[in-house]
DNA sequence: CGTCGTTGGTGAGGCTACCTCACGGTCCGG
DNA sequence: CCGGACCGTGAGGTAGCCTCACCAACGACG
């Protein structure tokens, strides 16, 4: 066992392409996921931030998701658009604009959910309980 | 020790959550490390692998970096307006284009490729060895 | 040796998902 | 009651992809 030899199974470099290759294949599994419903993430995510508190502002979308207000206009136009979501006024705030999911984007999301939570499952299945368990500390380490 | 609480350490769930995390922690690592040559992560990739075999047509740099030889043209097209490489005629084929590194491009090339290394040793230095060792175990049974 | 299907790069034009800036309507503290 | 802050959105811009069409060059084949 060289334990400084290139390509050894504690290298950095090497661990950070791991890492990289981990999540692609995870983000791979997830779009996959979502092909059935015609979703990409992002609006998958919006969907969920809608409704998951049942009742969002465009303004507590874009800080969700982390873009722009102006842009936040635009997921919630396209969930819209496919009858995912309404928007209703604010009783509270004339100026601002409620999201709320409508029957549709409530069953949509729940089979997503469902989906992904199948999914998840049947990739870390692969490992043991206790590997899991070892995983998730290792990765807490390097998450900030 | 609730073995089936939510929130457990094994919950695979939480876990893809983790390992989202983890990998976004990475990505604006390595974008803070390129702001000083303000270089896109797709720009210093497509960087590396004209320098790195040293001689590379514009159809291999697609192949390389995933992309349609039309997206190709336009990379090349930003490193090049960056004298970072340069487009020279291929003497076996009068319809190909070679791309070379440029002086500055190698240097360039090189003070990332030490920065990245540098920044991949620190952030994974949080571990120890024989963790390092057990992460790439546990990454690599994830990453097909 | 011509011819003809294939290949390499690029112009033209389009899409998506962001952004900033400007603006009108609304809210609220002094 | 009024001035500054805030909410959502129109207008317009950018980055990074894409497909399609085209020309020049290649190379196999009769």
């Amino acid at each position: 066992m060289a334990a400084h030899s290139p390509g050894a199974d504690d290298d950095p470099a090497a661990l950070g392409e791991l890492l990289v290759r981990a999540a692609r294949a995870q983000r791979r599994r997830w779009r996959d996921v979502l092909a059935p419903w015609d979703l990409s993430p992002h609006h998958a995510r919006a969907l969920r931030v809608v409704g998951g508190r049942d009742g969002v502002r465009l303004s507590d979308l874009a800080e969700a998701l982390h873009i722009a207000p102006r842009s936040a206009t635009e997921v919630a136009d396209a969930l819209q658009a496919r009858g995912l979501v309404e928007r209703t006024p604010d009783p509270t705030d004339r100026r601002a604009v409620v999201l709320r999911p409508t029957e549709a984007g409530r069953q949509v999301q729940a089979e997503v959910d469902a989906a992904r939570a199948a999914d998840t499952r049947d990739l870390f299945d692969r490992l043991a309980p206790a590997d899991r368990a070892e995983l998730a500390r290792l990765l807490r380490a390097l998450a900030d």
